[in-house]
RNA sequence: GGGUUGUUAGCUCAGUUGGUUUAGAGCAUUACCUUGACAGGGUAGGGGCCACUGGUUCGACUCCAGUACAACCCA
């Protein structure tokens, strides 16, 4: 078989993804094995794949692959949410392309062209997943909008309406003009912005004093109900209980006082308008302050306003700037840095905007959520989000359900008559309801009308644990039963709250059960300067590119390698190389154990067998350790371990005993371990690497039809009793086999030229220390000499306490060798002095325990007899 | 402003109840190697007052307090 000496992934890739998918092992259908869930967190539908979805997909990957191979019955539930703000906004877009407002069409023809864009961009980034290698069961592929999914979130609706947890009320919301909706704060972004601080006066009614009130809105001031300073403030207090001319409007407003005033801002002195600031709206009901809404949805000001109505509100300031220019109100103007809200969406600035919305409440519904982590019922990856979980339960605010949308799932809320509404899920038998409601028998269909906007995506995606299995509908279900709870749950913390908590709320509200058993936060990925990847920014690699360029097991490796849990992954292209080149390590090492010809007449050398087993321990011990690595998470660190495993244990050093003279066969017993030994480790990485591992696999045997490693079974790590003495045994010849390289290269004694090697012990105890065969193989050593006496011209150097020699024939003097010697009778002087402190300390001796006493003896001998020995050897060079 | 979490090698991070032969890994870096699986490689090295200041303790990277700086979340 010629197998070319670099390995491309772009010819397997398709491959194997193609017959996996053929013979359905990602499909998973209820049976007697144990299930392993995983909803996806769903991308957006119009969404196209970036580096976060990389990495988000690759560890659900790995977790869900390793799962399938530890037995288990593993279900990975893809779909996608309808993102409703940002779709419409895209449609919207589309549509303005082709000459078409919104406004012109009707919601029906609206709805109609988000569904055809939808349906064109929809399921793309699906798609791009599969490149990456997702197992996801794609026939179980789910939407946020489709029938199901609709209709049980009208049912929850409804249901917690009627359970009296939603209600309509007037809140302060941010509100963005442009797009004519209420945001939620999290889809509003605070920028430091300059802007400009106006210092006004406001005078005192019926008297010639005024105060100065500093305000970066001044047409805001049409609005104020009040002025108010810190009751502290001492120059302030004469004001109590006096009035003030609003600048402008010449309205008469209270002088209050509230401590929220900050007296170092300004002048100490806050105008109060209780329609425009969020915290102004608080004092405002502290104080019980009339509310005057100056602005109306579209950003212009109101008839409320008094001056420049029907103006934008940018104007409306640059307008009230002047006036009060004028009117000799303006004292001063101050450049200002301030943080200005934008929406995420149209970047057009939030007004604070008081409006009628939905709320849930959430303060009952919260309870069991927060137990179930304080229990720990759901655990959090990494833990110390368990604080900030619990602080944000613990102080939950009502959430605003309602978005001014169309593209989403509608309220299902008719109204008739005045304000009277009800809630129902569909017309029919919301006029039933809104017939007795209302007493009034004679309402025709037509006197109804449903509530125009639609329900914050997070309304739909809160129930996806529960609605991709359908346990909305019906409830209870064999596939409810059989795969809730899901078992992990894979995202970032920037969603802990919108999404994560709430799906722990719904799932006690619903299944009376938790929604996951472990939440697994991993971090975002941001460029080499800690920047956040954006397109603005153009600093985000094309993810497909990178997969052509790496390859899929390259790019997924390079994901990994560099992100313990929780922590940001900041992104460089040599993550993915350092991914690649592993794939090209394994590669190779499979290639030389391919060209081997195995011959069974032959039989093992002992180093040979000494390698197997000790390759044979070391792969059962770390089974065992990547095991409780990957219970706690940490997939970065078993990644890691595998990588060293692979590349150091196995390639630098087995693989370097075993390997036969070139040109020679290699006994088959050997041969056939080796392949044993290769595959096994093939499994344990092919989790991580799943498309190289495959091809590995069918290239290493003949397989017969079916037999792919991604459903082949991964045994339990069971090591051996003297497992550990095996492998201390191995690390002690590999130290051997370094020294005697370093002599050699001090020496420039060529690898060719065999050696002696003098042992000062007896050949038991140095059988204890080291394998004398493995050492002969690697280094060329033609004998092993035991001696109670040290040869005359030798090179000596030290394995543990045993003294070894090297016979040489020319001048002993070498300064290198010296140098080596000076320096670690320098650092063992050091140690000895470290540890003899400790000794010589009697609260030391009397206090500590016994054990780590007597250890520190072990210590000080340990430590004395390594520097005599050097000292005699350092004599012998003659230094 | 309130809260949370960090600060360990040039970079990214481990370090599990305080004592494990004077702190580990990967990458990067340095020297040497056109050695037959792999230069996308091999061999061998260098590099750290564990942010700072106190405290607890026989003993602190580890526990406590404060300071500085940083990040994130909430307002």
């Amino acid at each position: 078989m010629n197998i070319s000496a670099k390995y491309d992934p772009s010819v397997t890739e398709e491959k194997w993804y193609g017959r996996w998918l053929e013979d359905g092992l990602f499909r998973s259908v209820p049976d007697s094995r144990e299930p392993y869930t995983i909803a996806i967190p769903p991308p957006n539908v119009t969404g196209v794949l970036h580096m976060g979805h990389m990495l988000n997909n690759t560890i659900q990957d790995v977790l869900m692959r390793r799962a399938r191979m530890k037995g288990k019955n593993g279900c990975w539930v893809p779909g996608t949410d309808h993102a409703s703000i940002a779709t419409e906004a895209k449609v919207v877009a589309m549509l303005k392309e082709r000459g078409i407002s919104k406004s012109d069409l009707s919601r029906q023809e609206f709805l109609d062209h988000a569904w055809e864009w939808t349906r064109k961009h929809g399921g793309i980034i699906l798609e791009q997943l599969k490149r990456l290698g997702a197992s996801c069961d794609w026939e179980r592929t789910v939407f946020t909008m489709d029938r199901e999914r609709y209709d049980s979130v009208i049912k929850v609706f409804i249901d917690l309406y009627e359970k009296g947890l939603i209600y309509r009320g007037v809140r302060m919301v941010n509100w963005d003009p442009q797009a004519s909706t209420a945001l939620s704060d999290e889809e509003v972004n605070y920028v430091e912005e300059e802007s400009k601080l106006y210092y006004v006066k406001y005078c005192v009614a019926g008297e010639d004093d005024y105060v100065v009130v500093a305000t970066t809105r001044p047409e805001t001031i049409l609005g104020d109900t009040a002025v108010c300073a810190n009751p502290s403030d001492a120059r302030y207090a004469s004001l109590k209980g006096k009035k003030i001319v609003v600048p402008m409007v010449n309205r008469e407003v209270p002088f209050l006082f509230d401590d929220y005033v900050d007296m170092e801002f300004g002048t100490g002195v806050l105008k109060i308008t209780p329609a425009h600031d969020i915290n102004d709206y608080e004092i405002g009901l502290r104080h019980k302050l009339p509310v005057i809404d100056i602005l109306k949805s579209d950003g212009t000001l109101s008839d409320a306003a008094g001056l420049f109505i029907g103006e934008d509100r940018f104007e409306a300031r640059k307008r009230a700037v002047d006036l009060l220019r004028e009117s000799g109100a303006l004292l001063k103007v101050e450049q200002h840095r301030n943080k200005v809200g934008r929406s995420e969406r149209t970047n057009a600035v939030i007004e604070p905007r008081l409006s009628v919305q939905w709320f849930l409440k959430m303060e009952q519904l919260a309870g069991p959520a927060l137990e179930a982590v304080n229990r720990g019922d759901i655990e959090i990856h990494p833990p110390r989000f368990v604080n900030v979980y619990r602080h944000w339960m613990e102080n939950v605010h009502d959430w605003c359900i309602s978005r001014q949308l169309w593209w989403g799932h509608r309220i299902p809320a008719y109204y008739y008559g005045d304000g009277d509404f009800v809630v129902a899920a569909d017309a029919d038998s919301a006029l039933k309801k809104a017939r007795e409601a209302s007493g009034n028998p004679n309402l025709r269909p037509e006197d109804i009308v449903q509530d125009e906007d639609v329900l914050d995506t997070w309304f739909s995606s809160w129930l996806w644990p529960v609605t991709i299995f359908n346990g909305i509908n019906d409830p209870g279900n064999r596939e409810m039963k059989y795969y809730y709870p899901t078992n992990d749950l894979i995202t970032a913390p920037e969603i802990l709250f919108f999404w994560v908590a709430r799906m722990v709320v719904a799932g006690y509200e619903y299944e009376g059960e938790r929604p996951f058993n472990n939440i697994y936060l991993h971090g975002l990925v941001r460029d080499k300067q800690r920047r956040k990847m954006s397109k603005s920014l153009g600093n985000s690699p094309d993810p497909l590119e990178l997969i052509e360029r790496y390859g899929a097991d390259g790019v997924r490796v390079g994901m990994l390698l560099c992100s313990p849990a929780g922590n940001d992954l900041l992104y460089d292209d040599s993550l993915p190389e350092q991914g690649r080149n592993f794939c090209n390590k394994i590669w190779n090492a499979f290639r030389l154990v391919n060209s081997w010809q195995a011959d069974e007449s032959l039989s093992q050398p002992l180093w040979s067998a000494e390698a197997v087993g000790w390759m044979e321990q070391l792969i059962e011990s770390s089974s065992v350790e990547i095991e409780t690595l990957f219970s706690r998470f940490r997939i970065s660190d078993a990644l890691m371990a595998l990588y060293r495993l692979f590349w150091e244990q196995f390639s630098s050093w087995y693989l370097e005993i075993v390997k036969p003279v070139e040109g020679k066969a290699i006994d088959a017993e050997t041969y056939r371990s080796t392949k044993e030994i290769f595959c096994r480790l093939m499994q344990l990485i092919h989790p991580f690497m799943p498309f190289i591992t495959e091809e590995v696999w069918h290239l290493a045997g003949n397989r017969p039809k079916g037999d792919y490693i991604t459903t082949s079974q991964l045994p339990v790590g069971n090591p051996d009793a003297d497992a550990a003495m095996v492998i201390r045994r191995f690390e002690a010849t590999t130290g051997i086999v370094a020294s005697v390289r370093n002599v050699r290269r001090e020496r420039q004694i060529a690898n060719k030229k065999p050696l002696k090697i003098v042992v000062l012990s007896t050949e038991a105890a140095f059988e204890q220390l080291a394998v004398a065969p493995v050492i002969a193989r690697l280094c060329n050593i033609s004998e092993f000499v035991y001696s109670e006496s040290k040869p005359e011209r030798a090179v000596p150097f030290m394995a543990g306490n045993i003294q070894l020699y090297i016979p040489i024939e020319d001048d002993m003097d070498s300064d290198a060798e010296r140098d080596r010697i000076v320096k670690e009778i320098e650092y063992y002087t050091g140690f000895l002095a470290k540890v003899n402190k400790k000794l010589s300390n009697d609260s030391f001796v009397n206090n500590a325990p016994a054990a780590v006493v007597e250890n520190e003896i072990k210590k000080r001998v340990d430590a004395q007899g390594k520097i005599d020995a050097l000292k005699e050897q350092l004599a012998m060079l003659g230094g």
